[in-house]
DNA sequence: TGATTGCCTATTGACTTGGTAGGCTGAAGA
DNA sequence: TCTTCAGCCTACCAAGTCAATAGGCAATCA
């Protein structure tokens, strides 16, 4: 498995933001009350989110958290790699590891690339924006 | 990351075998001297690609492993969902997981869906003979 | 009988995952 | 100014996975 339950909670929280009045800051406690997700873990993945820029974050009361950007501009992709830190699909190809010394003569090498760049592109082929499309208010879950 | 060591040792251990006598029964120490993998490590991995009927194996002196196929006949998908267990890149469309409750108003479970797909169809589109094209003797790492 | 080789079960240490706990900081409002 | 709300930071925890190791049994051949 590639995609935790972390990657998958940042897109179910940027999903509900996207459909709540993108002007107001909404409090986590409002968001995971009503997705049912652990509020504390939940700021970790936050705490990540904001600091990338993805979500603009005010303290204090009337504080909380809304998006940056309109729906339309974030790719699932960017959202993911961002949470799970890769989405590569092994270690061989992450660009933070160091490369491997067996590069030059690994003929597996092409296949993992090939298919790291096949799920990327897919993945930032959809947007925050088609998830929200067919779902709206509590009907809604990722 | 979704393939680990065991999928890779795997792949590396069939192709190793592939590009050896295909008639004779190769024992074990004679692939993981060669490839430096652990032997003891390695002997469960065989023991998957055994019972699953992708190599045969005998016991005893003279014994060992080959493949019960030729190298052209071995999809590196099917080789790696077995070792892996699943190449499920989310736990919601491994088909071994009770099906999520929320499955029917899930607006991400057609990406998640489309994304194993992707990755299984591009695994199931390259063979075995695929990876020892170019390369021969101890040239040759995965 | 002895050497070889596959097979089975248990154990280990390092790491990841999902979540909890507690306290600090910054902002709004009474 | 004081309280309350809400983000932020660090540490910790239990369970699970990964890669590897250890030891012994079973089968086969010379």
């Amino acid at each position: 498995m590639m995609i935790s339950t972390r990657g998958r909670y940042a897109l179910r929280v940027m999903a509900c933001l996207a459909r709540m009045d993108r002007e107001k800051y909404i409090p986590l406690k409002e968001i995971t009350d009503a997705e049912e997700i652990s509020q504390k873990y939940l700021e970790g993945i936050m705490g990540t989110l904001s600091k990338a820029g993805l979500v603009e974050s005010a303290h204090g009361k009337g504080g909380g958290y809304r998006l940056s950007r309109a729906p339309e501009d974030y790719r699932i992709g960017e959202i993911l790699r961002l949470t799970e830190g890769s989405l590569s699909p092994v270690s061989c190809v992450e660009g933070t590891e160091t490369p491997c010394p067996n590069a030059s003569r690994c003929s597996a090498l092409p296949v993992w690339r090939r298919l790291d760049e096949l799920i990327n592109n897919y993945l930032d082929s959809i947007y925050l924006s088609d998830l929200i499309g067919d779902f709206t208010g509590d009907n809604y879950v990722i």
